[in-house]
DNA sequence: CCTGAAAACTACTGGCT
DNA sequence: AGCCAGTAGTTTTCAGG
């Protein structure tokens, strides 16, 4: 009865973003510095049902959060891994655990409980390949259960967007 | 020449990263909402520094763009896909024409070319395992020139954030 | 959804150390 | 160079219709 119930609030979420909503999201996933009066002038209305707009999008928790993109290259970060881990064991407790571990480190910027044969997949931010070494090293391989670890670099970004389609 | 002068111009910007400028981009990571008046008051300053610094580091590349955050789970695009592929043929020109067909590809939002066994990694949103489904069988199928594509999916978020460690 | 108006913020100037 | 104080112009925010 109670899943029923959630199910019916997800649903009303979805039904009641209209097309004025998704315009709303896709400008401010590309710019959250657009203003409401731009917005505004772009869909033919006056800034108040633009600003109502949003206000609902973010309490709802549509929108989570405005964030600032930071250019990695220039903060000395150009270096981006991409890490596989296998753990020895799968109990509930091993898994808690080093998921807390890897959440307090700040390199590892991703971090995704995985289905198929790895566990866990993690990207990685680092200054150089030596400094990723050290990382490995001295942080990595100290969390316990760590079965097989699997690195891959990225050589180049094709792509890379926060935005969803809508 | 030219280059030993954009080294230079890299090493002036690096240097030129002081604490303050740090700490006003590690806050505009978390929450770019915040003000020149709230930072202003975080660090014992007036408005006016904190605002040429934010616009120095928006015009030196340091800040990229400010986006919007959206749920990926209220815009019904709850399953996040990790697909392997591996090329056929590996010239050029079949790298950059894949390139660009997956660049096209709204339901891509990342796609990295890596170092390794695997040619590209690319990480894909969708409202359903089906959804997946029909989205290999027709469109990433289409594309030429695709050897092995192996997919794993996101069981569970443990962190996920567009931060970098300053 | 509109108009309109107060509060807050941005964006700029000039002057200080 | 970098910071402060003050101000014009926008934007946000929130009334009432």
């Amino acid at each position: 009865m109670k899943v029923f119930f959630i199910l019916i609030e997800l649903k009303n979420n979805m039904e009641t973003l209209d097309n004025t909503d998704k315009t709303i999201l896709r400008i401010l996933q590309r710019d959250s510095k657009k203003t409401a009066k731009e917005i505004a002038n772009l869909l033919n209305l006056t800034v108040s049902p633009i600003y109502e707009r949003i206000k609902r999008l973010e309490s709802r928790g549509f929108i989570e959060k405005y964030v600032a993109i930071v250019n990695n290259k220039l903060v000395n970060l150009p270096i981006t891994a991409y890490c596989q881990v296998s753990l020895q064991s799968h109990g509930e407790s091993f898994i808690d655990k080093f998921e807390n571990q890897i959440k307090n480190l700040k390199e590892v910027q991703e971090c995704y409980h995985m289905a198929g044969q790895v566990d866990f997949l993690l990207k990685i931010n680092m200054p150089s390949l030596e400094d990723y070494h050290e990382f490995m090293r001295s942080k990595l391989s100290k969390i316990d259960n760590i079965g097989v670890l699997n690195t891959t670099f990225s050589l180049k970004v094709i792509k890379h967007t926060s935005e969803y389609y809508l």
